[in-house]
Formats: structure tokens, sequence, C-alpha cells
DNA sequence: GGACTCATGTAAGCTGTTACATGATTTC
DNA sequence: GAAATCATGTAACAGCTTACATGAGTCC
């Protein structure tokens, strides 16, 4: 799925601005889709094009000169027929898992490291997600907040029932050079 | 992380055909990173003219004609190099999460389609990671094995348990036009 | 002999990122 | 008045996928 087809779904849920969409992608897409403002803007202008949105220049208020999109009949089938056509699907790419194919290669205190950060990036996003709940949402959204709290939190437990059994199991490479460790920021 | 530095960590394994580079991605690695033939081919490439691997061709055997890579010294201390300084991270693109996110725009009978397809996909996965197990291997690949299992594991279940309420609680939405659903394969 | 696996590679192009460039408004 | 947030956009280019093009060897 495109970008553009992801902007015009945030559109079903009222008019918005570009920055509006990318702070949606902070919030609620985060933890399964990201989204710059190098492919937001550009994604909407073709969504203009394409007749898919609408978009008018606020003139009053605080902001003159905002850009609001918003859907037009045209945008909603099209998204509806995108929706129903794509494959449930995922793409993954993780560098832990690599950094962890790979740990045999790497000094004891790196891995350690390594572990330790990515527990606590888990954690960081475990701390996003669960405020998120308070607030009042659709069934589907509540669902991919669930979902991710789940996921995040079997990626996390791993890593901690896992971790001290890879160290204490871990031999240091050959040819290691000791460097110092990079501190934790 | 780029693929030519995955190329290189594959190639501490042992001399190997950009095939064979393949054959790796999609039975050890399948579950955390894909790569394609026109990918990996320039890679090695590019790798070669940078000296961090070099290639003879085969002459006897049964593939004459056959490109075997390996790794030089440089090419080594490159890739702890790399190894060493990639922070642990992942990136994900959910479009079954989109999907969810805006369920409540979906006919019930896609949504319905759209949970069991992804349970399959997620039940296959399993079914491919869990032999994996039975082989010998470094224990970092085996904490990226099981960490798969953990995952997908955690992802069906999450969808079993919320599938029946997630569809009972659905509304068909406005304006559907209850086009037939496209045939499970 | 047909299907499948092994094997290599290129070209076009899609999709997105990073970095840059700018400026108004709000909060402290 | 400084810092943070709101707001828009472009240009360069990275990185990968898809589809194409080709051919030998193996299994049944």
């Amino acid at each position: 799925m495109q970008l553009k087809t992801l902007c015009l779904g945030l559109l079903e849920m009222g008019d918005a601005t570009g920055y509006d969409i990318k702070q949606m992608f902070e919030r609620s897409l985060n933890h399964f889709h990201a989204a710059s403002y190098g492919s937001i803007y550009p994604a909407l202008k073709q969504l203009e094009q394409e007749g898919h949105v609408r978009s008018r220049l606020e003139t009053g208020g605080h902001h003159p000169g905002k850009r609001l999109f918003s859907l037009t009949e045209q945008g909603h089938a099209h998204f509806i027929e995108s929706l129903t056509g794509t494959e449930p699907d995922e793409n993954i790419r993780s560098e832990f898992l690599v950094l962890m194919f790979f740990s045999h290669l790497l000094e004891t205190a790196v891995l350690e490291q390594k572990l330790d950060r990515m527990e606590a990036r888990y954690n960081n996003k475990l701390e996003i997600l669960g405020p998120l709940l308070d607030q009042k949402h659709t069934a589907g959204i509540r669902f991919t907040i669930e979902f991710g709290i789940s996921v995040m939190t079997a990626k996390r437990d791993f890593i901690r029932k896992h971790r001290d059994k890879l160290l204490s199991d871990h031999k240091e490479p050959p040819h290691s050079k000791a460097l110092p460790v990079e501190k934790q920021r």
C-alpha cells in the first residue's frame, strides 16, 4: 500500500493539513507505519491532481496560509476500493535481529548493550501505546493499539527471558580489538 | 543497515554465490529481512569494487560459470565495524494493521476474510520457523528463530482472541455496495 | 521431453528519505 | 526575546522491486 492511499484514509477522519497528517502518523500509526513530510506533501499534491482530494487555503484564523485538504467523493470510493483490494501483509526489517544473527561476532559488552537498548526501545514504545487506550477509538483503531501492545510485550519479554543465557554462553569473538563501548545515552 | 552489509555478513559463514545468498535470505532471514536478486547481484558487484569481497568463476564441477564470492580481510573488518555501529532497531510496515485501522469502512465479509488470511499467513510462517529449530545453529541464530516464533505466535493468538468480538460488533459501512467477496485461494 | 531447480544479470522505475530552506505563532 | 511548535514545501538521491532476458543441469 502506498502512502497516498493512507493519506486518503486519514482524510476519511476529517479535513486536515499535511502537518496534521504527519501528527496522526506519529501519534496513532507510529507502531506500524512511518511517513515523513518529504513524502506526505508530494503525496497530497498528487492526490489533488488526480481528483481524490481538494484543498483550500485558510484565510482568517490563527494560521492564514494553512492548506486544508478534504476528501472528494471520488477519493472516498478509491480508498474503499484500495482497502478492499489490499492483501493483509506485513513488511519487517529488523536490524536488531540481524545483530543477533551475527552475535557471535560481537564483543560481549557490545552484545549486552544492543540487548539493553532494544529492551529500552520496546519499553518506550509501550509507554507511548498504553495511554492511547484511555482515549475513545473505533473498535478497529483499538485493535491496532492492543495488537501493538501485545506484540511489543512479547518482544520485550523475550529479550528479558533470554538475555542472561545468551550473554553467559557468549564467547568473545577472535581478533576482537576490545574497543571502548560507546556509552548509552 | 544496507543489503550490502548483510551480504558481507552472510559471507562470514562461508563462500557463496549470489544465488546461495538469496537462498539464505529465504531460509533463515525470511522473518525479518527480505532481498531480491535485483538487489543482491548489484550489491555483490559493488562490494567487489570496494575490495570487501573477491570472486572467482568456477571452472570444473557441475556448474561452470558459477561465481563464488568470498570475504576479504578488509570486508571482514568493515562488517564488524558496521555491526558494532548499528543501532538495534526495526522497521515495520503493516498493511494488515492499516486495514484494521480502517475496519469500520470494510464490509463484514471482507473484514472477516482479511482476518482469516492474516491468521493463515502467521500460521504458515510458524510452520516454516518450527522445523528450523531441529537444525544446529549458533546461539544468535537460534535466538532469532525463537524470537520469530514468539512474536508470530503472539500475533496469531491476538487475532484468534479478538476476531469474534471484532466481527460481532462490526457494522456494515454506509454506501457499501455488497460486491461479491473474492474467494480465498 | 517437461518441469523444476540452479544460476546470472540488467533496466526501468517506484517509493520513499534526508537535508535543506523558510517563516509565522505560541509559550515561557 | 528565546525556544518550541505550527506550517509548507523542494531537490537530490538512496535503495529497493519488478519484470525481463537467458541458459544449463537435474529429476521423473
